[in-house]
DNA sequence: AAATAAATGTTATAATATAACATAACATAG
DNA sequence: CTATGTTATGTTATATTATAACATTTATTT
């Protein structure tokens, strides 16, 4: 599904995009936070926490399942990440800041995850949640399907 | 949230529909899923797997884990319930069988649940999906917020 | 340098879910 | 009705996901 041309830009785009807000927030942009937030940008595939653990360990030997979740935590907490809760796993936030109602699209096949988040769409879900009167305050909205090329490749 | 007038007609409609939905499905409505189905539908709140597994060691001394899973199972499977993935629980379906595109508000203060399926809004996120080429096979919407009773009582 | 706060380390355990195999209950063909 | 296959449930064990609580280290401020 993702096409993109540069995987090594997307990734040292989004390490220094998080360097930025970090900086402008007076947050500490630490080597751990760091790391973590490379391996989640490895690709665009959702990364499960256990899994970032085995990687972490290969460079800290004592990291333990806080020392993931609390990052992750932090990432979360600051828009870095996205988690996933229909597949329990992370992703990192291809616009942090910009707005906080993202929406993903994943590909079964493929197993990546796009964002797409759109105006008419949060429009038509606050105006659902209005109807209903109902104040929302965390939206989340995960389509699990198919990709165009991944159901091109079916085809073949 | 809920005002059901009548939660004893909630329930009531609730196994009754789920019957005859087994009746015409060829599929045994046994006493354990019909036990679960009752626990679930107990009120408008979503339950915890494990809760239900303490509720059943009342009735069942024996349960255990895949007692309660597996017939959590059947009844995703046949529509009759929903799981809300931001919260690991489960709720029961309001109108089964009739779509399978179901939103859920979710009050943070009273949490109670509603299902707010809406076609306007199953079109939006279609037309998302599809302006992404993307063919969607299963949505998860899920709003958590509060409920205009709820806010009004914050407010007095 | 001392005091404070923030981040990370460490140990233990909670909460959620499934694999694998055994037995029981039910359906239906002979 | 009874043998046979199928579906449902029982049982044991373990996998997966996540957090609580407290100790230590590192960074920041005074
Ligand atoms: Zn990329
Ligand atoms: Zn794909
Ligand atoms: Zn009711
Ligand atoms: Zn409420």
């Amino acid at each position: 599904m993702y096409s993109c041309s540069d995987h090594k830009s997307c990734l040292s785009d989004a390490l220094h995009v998080a360097d930025k807000i970090c900086q402008k927030k007076g947050l500490r942009f630490t080597s751990l936070r760091k790391i973590i937030l490379e391996m989640i940008w490895s690709n665009h595939e959702p990364s499960k926490a256990y899994d970032i653990l085995d990687k972490l360990k290969d460079v800290n030997l004592s990291a333990k399942p806080p020392t993931v979740y609390r990052t992750l935590d932090f990432l979360l907490e600051n828009g870095l990440i996205h988690k996933l809760n229909s597949l329990n796993a992370y992703i990192g936030c291809s616009h942090p800041l910009e707005h906080n109602e993202c929406f993903f699209l994943f590909c079964q096949e493929c197993k990546e995850i796009k964002e797409c988040c759109n105006k008419e769409l949060a429009k038509a879900i606050n105006q659902t949640a209005s109807n209903n009167k109902f104040q929302p305050m965390n939206i989340t909205l995960e389509i699990q399907g198919e990709c165009q090329e991944c159901t091109d490749k079916a085809r073949l």
